[in-house]
DNA sequence: ACATAAAGTGAGTAATCACTTACAAAACTA
DNA sequence: TAGTTTTGTAAGTGATTACTCACTTTATGT
């Protein structure tokens, strides 16, 4: 792992357990075991270090939510959303929940992660004759995000939740 | 209002908006119209400000919860507590977007607010015959989450999602 | 009226903040 | 191998941080 990388995952990690505004680059520094100059070269600024982390972490997001964009059948697209955030592997956890807290305090990282796959989720619901596609979406993204709070934040065992949720669907 | 107060409001709208890091001591007691140091007169430090403003916070809150608990059908349970982002008054936004806020970056401030209202609505389901009562309850509060970020966060109308939410339990 | 306490101020404090700069080592290119 | 770019560091910078302290003003109780 390059310095520069080292830095990222350094820094995501900090970010993610103590919040950005408390995390020092000072701090990311010696636990990256770099010279803090080098945070500034690489990325600019706290701020561009930030950037760099959430840029990452989206294109990596990408690869799980790619897959359900793919599909066809409209209860397959319902089933794998709300099974979403069960399988998110652990070690993106933490981009995940630095995310979640970033969204309740800078409005310019309101997640359009997830806008493609509201649409995909729309059509389905559409398909399968639902009277308000639109709110019927809204609601997944609800489950969604209620699912990864329950994961990322009480560490609950969210298996039995999810199976709830698909029942309520037939699926 | 007594200039304690003035802290206290103004502390809670600069949190809410910028969150606690990034709101100086300073700018509190510029923006209340105050000197720095009443503000550690009266609530000794920066963190019991916060205390005070979550205490005050809290006691407020329970206006809305305890009606709730005091109701005897489980339905209107259920739909009261389905119901309850929308009813919440605008003037108590500030103070629920900072408890949502804190709840992902300070793992003490976890909502106990709800403990009691969680207890009422797993009553509810048991006495309605539902298979998974505990689950059931911990879905409403998933909703209630899902419905205050809409109405905290997105600003969206709310109300459509609340119908459709009611009209899955024929409420 | 007078003593005690509570409320309030303004000018400090050391520490920490994000960031810069001058310079050296390493890596790459010709 | 010589020249250039990239990567890296150590020691700073001024600004800002939460908090303190010596002091004055206002309120309260008898």
């Amino acid at each position: 792992m390059s310095k520069k990388e080292n830095i990222l995952f350094t820094a995501l990690a900090l970010f993610a357990s103590k919040g950005y505004d408390s995390t020092s680059t000072r701090q990311i520094a010696v636990e990256a075991s770099v010279s803090e100059g080098l945070i500034f070269r690489h990325f600019g600024s706290k701020e561009g270090l930030l950037n760099a982390i959430i840029v990452h972490g989206i294109s990596i997001s990408q690869s799980y939510i790619q897959p359900i964009l793919a599909l066809n059948n409209p209860k397959e697209v319902i089933k794998r959303s709300i099974q979403l955030p069960l399988s998110v592997p652990g070690e993106d956890h933490e981009f995940w929940k630095l995310l979640y807290t970033l969204k309740w305090q800078r409005s310019e990282y309101e997640e359009g992660a997830f806008d493609s796959l509201r649409q995909k989720l729309t059509h389905a619901f559409r398909s399968l004759a639902y009277q308000n596609p639109e709110l019927e979406a809204q609601l997944i993204e609800i489950y969604i995000d209620g699912l990864a709070t329950e994961i990322l934040l009480r560490k609950g065992d969210a298996q039995e939740l999810t199976q709830l949720i698909l029942n309520k669907y037939e699926l």
